[in-house]
DNA sequence: TGGTGTGAACAACTTCACAGCG
DNA sequence: CGCTGTGAAGTTGTTCACACCA
């Protein structure tokens, strides 16, 4: 099974696993088996071990799987056994709620530069220690500070502005909170946060129903 | 094709389209083929078809789609064609920035109340006009004020009790940006806005190139 | 003629069911 | 014996190809 593409909703799925494996290993649970830890998820069983079997074998059959092992192993497939350095571009009040979001560290991403073009923000310190910078100093900024993942949080119009910006910077990911989808080279991964999306299919299911 | 299941996947272009067709209306354009369309949203022309198909027929054979018509017919399947009224709970760097979020007030969302648990917070004046009220007031407040929608902008241990309480106060539809799955009842949909996940799967792909 | 609307073919993903192993 | 790992079956979603109509 190593070599199969890899449906994007198991990636999806492993990040779900994490979650809940973190929260087992809090309760001090050793052992679990596919059938809990899909109710736990609210998953079907055979979709846990399907999607494992992409990457190798965790389990011990007639037992389970060992939480703390299991975790580390989808931990390291998912790059998440790291430090990840990230720039953050729009310091507006999303910008400054992400900066703060006590998760991101939790999974090891640190904040390591924070940029904006507006003249009024650059030279602004931020609560975290860090000084706003000017959004030109970009691709200086990832090289020295070895970013790899780029953060938008500007407004719609600005966005592929600063995703090529990114792009030409050497970042290797972007995480989009612009409600607009930007163009980038297959080189670097994306992945949209589209709140005003999810909103409307809100919207569309109170509608419907 | 009038009552068919429709995929997850076909509510979700919809609002693509509706995103697309906007900006087209913008630009003054009249008509447009499923084919051009298609390819200003990164889809199948094909796809398009048959994603309005399950709604109707609004398109015109040898000419194309009338932008203006096709745009408030998808607005009237999503339900954007009115005014929703919205509360949030927890008033922290994120609810703030939510609260100030120049896309909702856009797609007709407005923010009737802001809720929080904190003491510090309550009685608060926020930049929009609202006062920051106590969540224990969330029933009257969703009866008062017609609220259809909440948000729960809380840290994820409180999600779920937050979500309790909006369910019990009966509004319809939650959008809820804390990382954590929450369990509510059928007759409530709800919509996760999950970044940290969107994070690591950003995480497993630039690990894995 | 040209582009929609749609059945039929295809592709992707999920679930079942059970062999195989600790 | 019980639970994993996995081929096969089933289900869902996407694309093709063309009949049909303005």
């Amino acid at each position: 099974m190593k070599f199969a593409k890899i449906p994007m909703a198991t990636i999806t799925r492993l990040c779900v696993y994490v979650r809940n494996l973190e929260e087992l290993l809090t309760d001090s649970v050793d052992v679990i088996s596919s059938e809990d830890l899909a109710r736990q998820c609210d998953v079907n069983a055979a979709q846990i071990r399907k999607d494992l079997a992409y990457f190798g074998e965790f389990g011990v059959r007639g037992v389970g799987y060992h939480v703390k092992d299991l975790l580390s192993e989808i931990k390291d497939i998912l790059g998440l056994n790291k430090i990840w350095n990230v720039a953050i571009a729009g310091i507006g009040n999303l910008g400054v709620a992400l900066l703060n979001h006590a998760n991101f560290i939790k999974h090891g991403y640190i904040f390591m530069a924070a940029v904006d073009k507006d003249n009024k923000k650059i030279g602004q310190k931020l609560k975290n220690g860090l000084t706003v910078e000017s959004i030109e100093k970009l691709p200086n900024i990832v090289k020295e500070k070895n970013i790899e993942i780029g953060i938008i949080a500007t407004p719609a119009n600005t966005a592929q502005g600063v995703a090529n910006q990114f792009v030409l910077s050497g970042v290797k990911g972007i995480l989009n909170f612009a409600p607009s989808r930007i163009q980038i080279p297959e080189s670097c991964a994306i992945q949209n946060v589209d709140f005003t999306m999810k909103m409307d299919t809100l919207a569309y299911f109170i509608s419907s129903s």
